[in-house]
Order: structure tokens, then C-alpha cells, then sequence
DNA sequence: GTATACTCTACTATGTTAGTAGAGATAGTC
DNA sequence: GACTATCTCTACTAACATAGTAGAGTATAC
């Protein structure tokens, strides 16, 4: 798996909108602000998140994103496979066994789809609740220590 | 971590070479039938194999190459990190702190450090000699299937 | 000395990534 | 109803990575 800043940006920008989650929208400038992410980059990376059913937005003044489901219901791989793609290591193992052929089992696949499956077994697992919920309590951490 | 033709291609020879251990040497051109690669291009992938101390060569007439360790020695990871480079999913986690800063500490940090170890743990701990026992075995199952 | 096989450097075509640019549509506010 | 803030959409580009190809050069067995 490799991510990139397109997914390293939705992960963020996600983000952003559940620690705001149940309050009012964000516009593009503000998010960009927090994610410190280039705006117009931004913008494509929401549009690709709105056509993928994680976020809503409101035009116009007053206008701006917001989650469209709870963030306990978002994980981590699903924004991250939306984004940047399968995550498998090698194509092979990400398109079924086209090219790996059926007949000769290749030794390296099960390695392959190992990896496949723990990457799977924790990025499935980390949900935006969550995320949210140690973000909060960082910032909690930080006062209290000031 | 994304696995690519070089890599594959390196893995595959490694191995060939690894079925091949205690023997004689092999030739490029027979390598490349073996495992179905584009002759020139394994040539660069055996070269950078060579500087990294995993084959050894000899020149001219009666020429090849052959492993330059034991086979229970050499692990995927070791291959795989030298001819594709680092594998952890982003660049942060990959270079240290850099682009993380280190006074605002990212929640996807772990995550991503989660990821790099157990794909370390899979990929650091599958031999060589391992796989060729595989590849063995599955040859003679498929002898005996006949 | 010649055939065979490894060595080394350079070049290329294609795709991916990380943006930038700008015109267009929509919704509040005066 | 104009004005302005905001999202929407398409197109373009520069830089880099990938997967090769090409060809001249060097060593070694016979
Ligand atoms: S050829 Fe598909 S995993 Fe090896
Ligand atoms: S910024 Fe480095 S892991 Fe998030």
C-alpha cells in the first residue's frame, strides 16, 4: 500500500469534519486552513469524497462540507481504498490471479496476500470515531499541560 | 509498500537461483525463460542484485550467476526494500519526523507505523530457503498428482 | 582469436502524482 | 435584482517513476 497526498489529504479533511461532526458546515478555505493542504487541491479531493457518499456540502454564502454519516460508521480503509486505490501490494494479488496464472501457483502470493490481509485487519478497523475521539483528547493533553 | 516489476522480477530470480544453490551457475538467458522476464531489463534488476551482495557472477564462456549467501540467509524483505526502496505507506513515517512535526502529533501517525511493522514482520521473516522448500514440495505434489 | 556471456550507460514511451487555472452554478444578503 | 461568497467542473501542466530497449564494452573458456 502507498498513500498518497490526495489520500493523505482526504484522511485529514475527513477528519476535520468529525471533530465538527453534528455542527455546522466547513467552508473549503477554513479546511484547508486546518489541514494545510493547497485549497484547489483540496477542492477536487472533496468533490471525489462527495461523489463517494462520505461527505455533503450546502452552496452558496454560507455554504461549506460537512460529514454525511456518523464517523464512528467511517473507517480509515474505506476513505484510503476510495482515494488512493486497492491496497495490495502487488497487481497480481489486487486483480484476482490473471497474471499470476492459475496453473503455476507462484510461492510469493501467499506473502502478498498476507500483507494484504493485516494492512486490511487494522486500516478496516480504525473508524473516525475514533481518530476524533484521540485527537480530542491530544488537545485536552496539551492544555492541561500548559 | 507497492511491489513492483523489478522487485517481482528480483524476488522471482532470487528464487531461481535459491532452487538452483550448491549447483552450477545459471545464465541471464535462462533465468529470464524461467521466470517469463524481458532478458535486458533482468539484467539491470541481476546487476543491482550483484551490488547488493545478494548474487555473484562470473563472466565469459561457461559464465552466470549464482547466490552469493545461503538461501536461509536472504529473507524477501531484504530484497524487496533493496530494489524497490522503503516500505512503509507514506513518506513521514518513511523519513523520520519531517513532515509530520514533531509538536503536533498525527493520529494516522500509528496507524501507518501499525501498517510498516506487521508488513515487516511478514516480509523480514520468509527465507529464501523457505521458499524454495515450497516450490519443491509443490513441484513434487503436482509430480505425483499426475 | 573467437564465441559466449556478463557489464555499463544512455535513451524512450507511458503513466502517475501533485498540483494550477479558470469559467460556471447556487444561495444568501442588501 | 445585483452582489458576493461558496461550491462545481473540466482542462492543463511540470516533474517524477516505471518498464522497458539499445548498443557498445569487457572478461573468459576453448
Ligand atoms: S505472480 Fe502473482 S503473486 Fe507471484
Ligand atoms: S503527517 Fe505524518 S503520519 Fe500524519
Amino acid at each position: 500500500m502507498r498513500v498518497t497526498y490526495r489520500g493523505d489529504y482526504a484522511l485529514k479533511v475527513v477528519l476535520a469534519l468529525a471533530l465538527n461532526y453534528g455542527k455546522d458546515v466547513v467552508t473549503i478555505h477554513e479546511l484547508a486552513k486546518r489541514i494545510d493542504a493547497p485549497i484547489k487541491f483540496l477542492e477536487q479531493v472533496l468533490l471525489d469524497l462527495k461523489k463517494g457518499g462520505f461527505v455533503e456540502s450546502r452552496r452558496g454564502k454560507m455554504g461549506g462540507y460537512r460529514l454525511a454519516r456518523p464517523p464512528g460508521n467511517i473507517t480509515v480503509g474505506q476513505v484510503i481504498r476510495f482515494i488512493d486505490g486497492p491496497t495490495e501490494p502487488i497487481s497480481c494479488v489486487r486483480n484476482g490471479y490473471s497474471s499470476c496464472g492459475d496453473m503455476y501457483k507462484c510461492v510469493f502470493r501467499k506473502v502478498w496476500q498476507d500483507v494484504a490481509k493485516t494492512t486490511s485487519d487494522i486500516i478496516d478497523n480504525v473508524t473516525f470515531e475514533a481518530l476524533a475521539f484521540e485527537a480530542d483528547s491530544e488537545q485536552e493533553v496539551l492544555v492541561y499541560s500548559i
